[in-house]
DNA sequence: CCAGCATTTTGACACTGTCAAGATTGGTTG
DNA sequence: CAACCAATCTTGACAGTGTCAAAATGCTGG
């Protein structure tokens, strides 16, 4: 029995072949077009050409396919760092360059990054485990990093998990004001934490 | 002619004497108790004791009563602003209380400040006129803040502006992170801005 | 070939914001 | 005091939403 539904669609056209992924891939372009707020599960389906309801045997509610989108941001954004691990740098310079990266990641990605760390998914503990579990992992491995930086001591601070919370939430604050529309100008974000940057480093002896 | 028909009631039926007053206040308390997504107008209505579209005679759509409701509550945190200024502290404590201030604020009234500074209003740049003439106001009364710390040597940087969105951008991260449900223990907030702190000042000579 | 299974559709319901038109009332003017 | 007017509020309607229950369709193993 193979079970390689998703390597082709079948022609037939009751049987879209791979609608789980379709709804997926389909939904995220949305997304990142028009917003969260404007997707709706009924244009999703028309525009995958499928019944209203059709997603339901994949996702039990609207709820599992945004979490299902927002997991696969964070498999993306994991990969990126693990990326940033691999380059060849020095400390400073990956600390930067994960600075950079954090910022730019969620202002060219404005809706799913909005999606991945927005109240939308957060606020009624409605994460899915699957979320739950990549994204406890990728915080850890930022975590992990930051220990890394004190330890050779690039940043200050003696407490890891607190200096994580203190530089995502910079980090965090300063992509919302831009995702949200109260910043507007997005070009500037990138010079904003680069003047942040200094103050998260230990004082030069 | 007298205009104080926000004074008392009509004992009428029909008329509801203070129907613009009502709506704020009671949204406002709906918003606080549910979260902004949960308020209908419909509900509303009806807990106001009238008809579905009464409201619209007050405010032109949902939009522009969400505006009103986070106009006033620019209005509060502008006074507790002016507050703060009044009061007999050194400069550190000054802005040690500002820092406290902004994270209680924020998380004593979280519904009320994802409605302020939140992608509801401001991200398909639905913001009425007067809210945004309230909200610069109390935005350049910080920088106006950040300014003078500069100007007396208590934190660090040359550039108010820049400064100024950096440390707003921490403290609303922070407070978003609380807000929106990530994190979910409250009670830490504080902890974690007071850790925040001595990165924005300037370094001892 | 057919029974059962996975997949998709249809119908329905309650809910939402908002528009157009009508109903009700209080205040002002003759 | 009466009649009108403008402010205020209601009713009816429409399109859109998420989601449930039941039916329809196509595929596949026996």
């Amino acid at each position: 029995m193979t079970l390689d539904t998703s390597e082709f669609k079948h022609n037939s056209s009751y049987h879209h072949g791979n609608l789980r992924q379709s709804l997926l891939t389909v939904a995220t372009d949305m997304i990142a077009e028009n917003g969260i707020e404007s997707l709706s599960l009924r244009k999703l389906a028309e525009k995958v050409g499928v019944s209203r309801t059709a997603a339901y045997h994949y996702f039990q509610d609207k709820n599992h396919l945004l979490c299902a989108i927002a997991a696969e941001g964070f498999r993306r954004w994991q990969s990126s760092l693990d990326q940033l691990s691999s380059d060849h740098l020095s400390d400073l310079d990956r600390f930067e360059q994960y600075i950079l990266g954090y910022i730019n990641f969620a202002t060219s990605n404005p809706e799913e990054y909005e999606l991945m760390f927005g109240r939308c998914i957060w606020k009624q503990s409605k994460c899915t485990p699957e979320l739950l579990e990549i994204s406890r992992k990728t915080f850890q491995h930022q975590v992990d990093m930051i220990e890394y930086w004190q330890s050779t001591g690039l940043i200050s601070g003696d407490n890891p998990l607190r200096t994580a919370q203190v530089i995502w939430g910079t980090l965090h604050g300063i992509a919302k004001l831009f995702i949200d529309g109260i910043y507007t100008d997005v070009a500037r974000a990138e010079e904003i934490v680069i003047s942040a940057l200094p103050m998260f480093l230990a004082p030069r002896v």
